[in-house]
Parts: C-alpha cells; sequence; structure tokens
DNA sequence: GTCATAACGCAACTCTAGTTGCATTTGTAG
DNA sequence: CTACAAATGCAACTAGAGTTGCGTTATGAC
C-alpha cells in the first residue's frame, strides 16, 4: 500500500475558475432576483458550471448562501469616524441599512439572515460574520473611552449591539419602513446610555 | 341570465370544520418539524383534508403561515405590570424571549418572520402582527408616563421598540445565545432613556 | 513527457411540490 | 324536500429540484 499520500486536494486552474464563476454568479441572481428566486439551477446556467459539480462542490442554495457570505467575512471593512459617538453610531446604523438593503452586499446579507432560519450551516456562517462586524465597529467605542466620553469598563460590543438593533428590528422583524430619524434616535439612545455608564457590567 | 345572484359564500358546516383542522395541523408541525419541515403534503395528510383543497383555499405553505399569524393575532394578549418600567419592560422581553422560541407560538412567530423574507403576504400578515402588539405594549409607558416616571410627549411605541430590539437582534440577526441578564439590560437601558427623555420628540 | 486521479460534464433517473379536469358531496336558498 | 352551486375529493398529470453512474478532462507529481 502506498498510502501514505491519501490524495491531494487541486484547488487550482479549473477548480479555482469555477468556484470564482459560481460565486460570481451566486451574487448577480441574488441581486437581481432575491433569495427567494436563488436556484442552482439558475447560478448553473449563469455560470456556466455544470449543475452537478454545483451540487457536488457545494451541496445546494445553502452552501452557494454561506460561501457567499464567508466571501464577503474576508473584505475588509472599517466604521467611519466623526469624532463623536453619537454621530459615530449613527454612520454605522447608516451603513447598515445600507448594506442590507442595496446590492449586491445587501442581498447576500439579507438573503443570509433569511436563510438561517433552515439552515444551520447559514446561521453558523451569519453568526461569524455579525461577530467579525460587532469587533470591527466596537472601536468607535473604545476610542469613545479613551476620549473620555464614556465610562472605562463599558462593554464596547454591547454598545453597537444596543444602536444597530432597532435598524435590523424595523427591516427583518416588525416589517416598518427605515428613516434617518430612527437611525438617529437608536444611535442617540445608545450613545446616551454608553455615556451614562449603563454599558459597564455590574458587580 | 339570473345573474343577479353571481354566487354566495359558504362559511358553514364541513368547510369551518375543515379550516379548523389544517390550521390545527399547521401548528402543531411547526411545533413539531419547524418552518424548514411545513410542508402542504404533511398538513394535508395529518388535517385529512385533501392536498388540493388546501391549495385551492389557502394557496401554499405560505398562506398556511399567513393563516395561523392572522389566527394568533385575534387571541388577547395583555403585558404584565410589575410596578416601574424596568421591570415592566424585562417582563415583556422575557415575554418575546418566550413567545418567539417555545412551541407552539413560538414556532409560528418565529416561521413567520423567516417567511416575511420570501412572501410579501407573510410580510405583510407579520407587519399587522407586531403593530398590535406594539399597541398593546405601548400601555405598559403610558402608564409610567401617568407615574410620573417618564417625560410627557415620550412616544411609547418607540420605547417599546428599543426595549425589544436587542431580543429579536440576538435571536435572529446575530445568532447569539440570550440571557436573563441580556433582557434585562435591553430593558434598563431603554427605561433610562425614556426617563431621561430620549423618546420625547425633538422640535 | 507520462501518468494517476481529482474534478468535471453529461444524461438519465428519482422524488416531491404544485396543478388540473372531473365526479361527488354538502351547505343553503326557496 | 328539492334544486342549485360552492366546496371538496380524487387521480392523473406537469415541472423542477436534487441524485447517480460513467465517461472525459485537466491538474500536479514524477
Amino acid at each position: 500500500m502506498t498510502s501514505d499520500t491519501p490524495g491531494t486536494t487541486r484547488p487550482g486552474g479549473r477548480t479555482a475558475r469555477n468556484t470564482a464563476a459560481v460565486l460570481e454568479a451566486t451574487l448577480d441572481e441574488l441581486g437581481e432576483h432575491g433569495y427567494a428566486g436563488l436556484t442552482v439551477e439558475r447560478v448553473s446556467a449563469r455560470s456556466g458550471v455544470h449543475k452537478a459539480t454545483v451540487y457536488r462542490r457545494w451541496g445546494g442554495v445553502e452552501g452557494l448562501l454561506s460561501a457567499a457570505l464567508e466571501w464577503s467575512t474576508t473584505h475588509p471593512w472599517e466604521p467611519e469616524r466623526t469624532g463623536a459617538l453619537h454621530t459615530d453610531l449613527l454612520a454605522l446604523n447608516t451603513t447598515v441599512l445600507h448594506g442590507f438593503t442595496e446590492a449586491p452586499e445587501g442581498s447576500v446579507s439579507a438573503a443570509s439572515v433569511a436563510a438561517a432560519f433552515s439552515s444551520p450551516r447559514v446561521a453558523e456562517a451569519l453568526r461569524a460574520f455579525m461577530t467579525d462586524r460587532h469587533a470591527r465597529a466596537a472601536v468607535l467605542v473604545t476610542e469613545a473611552v479613551a476620549r473620555g466620553e464614556v465610562p472605562d469598563g463599558t462593554d464596547p460590543v454591547e454598545v453597537v449591539r444596543s444602536a444597530v438593533a432597532p435598524v435590523y428590528y424595523r427591516l427583518f422583524v416588525s416589517r416598518e419602513p427605515v428613516t434617518r430619524e430612527d437611525l438617529d434616535l437608536a444611535a442617540r439612545v445608545a450613545a446616551d446610555a454608553a455615556a451614562g455608564g449603563s454599558f459597564v457590567p455590574r458587580s
């Protein structure tokens, strides 16, 4: 038995081209038809990669979505700075709103939230994605602490969650329109509560 | 042409029995297999009502879900009173958590949030459902205003949204576990912000 | 260059969701 | 009680998602 080489994976050439083509087609399809219209057959046709190949490599629609989401996690992202926590969080909320409503990233993100309900795999990818975003946005709060705007010991991620949660709530749960005033109110409430020490863990 | 009577609907007898059987089967199926496992064929088999009939009357899974959601809107619900806004909102958040995670109502609610992404009909039913809940929960805030805990002019529904949004955010977006401390923090932040006048509309 | 094999393309297949035409049952008006 | 039509049951059908066996291509090691 020469079984010390049980088989090598081969990431190069055609395989890499197919991966790129399928992922790109997935994003395009999501942008055009949304999650409800996302089907393996269409992605296959659009990418020129055979249907059976897509099923074998990604396992189905959920796998395509997970891959697309993981791909967008790799894209570097950094929040804007405006000089004060309240306006920083407002800018963050604006970014969130755009990032979940406008194609193409918006289609991926919103579709992932939807698919996470029925696919543990997508749910896990979404969790990882949001954790990454939390960590990146938390810098806004730690900087506010450094500026003395917010007391020491404040939980930065908790402030971020508090600021963005009402936006997601309106978008995906209560299904209400989201105005600029809504974004501002959520940001202001979170910033004020942070300044007041509400996010410093109690003993 | 005797066409002055174009046809009468008939709500009685067998039709009513079928409606009840199908709705009950829908709730049971949701509780057992969740939204991903909700299928017309299973509901049809469980209820004893023929598949074609279900498709004709409800149009498919989305229709079943809308009907179940509208049915649960009719159920009267009233928030608990504890005597103070902070603890009122904590109790509300506890109810929200239960109402979206425990069968059978939890299955309906969570499934509706999921289905609203791909079905405008479910989205509209969900919006109506949440509007109803907002209105009922808002009483907690108006009573706090009456007690003098919260300034006049406070937007009650906005306080409710602020309190519950982080719960939904963790449940459905960031997919993080929800602890009692999380419920309390969200309630406290909302109550403090309300007491501080953050929810009084600016000029 | 040559060779073993991972990855792919292809076609035919299964399975299930959803539809349709028609006969039958069953409320409801008179 | 009788008659009409709405609602249902039934069975056969269509369509599309997902699977499988097998031959072909192309990658990476030698």
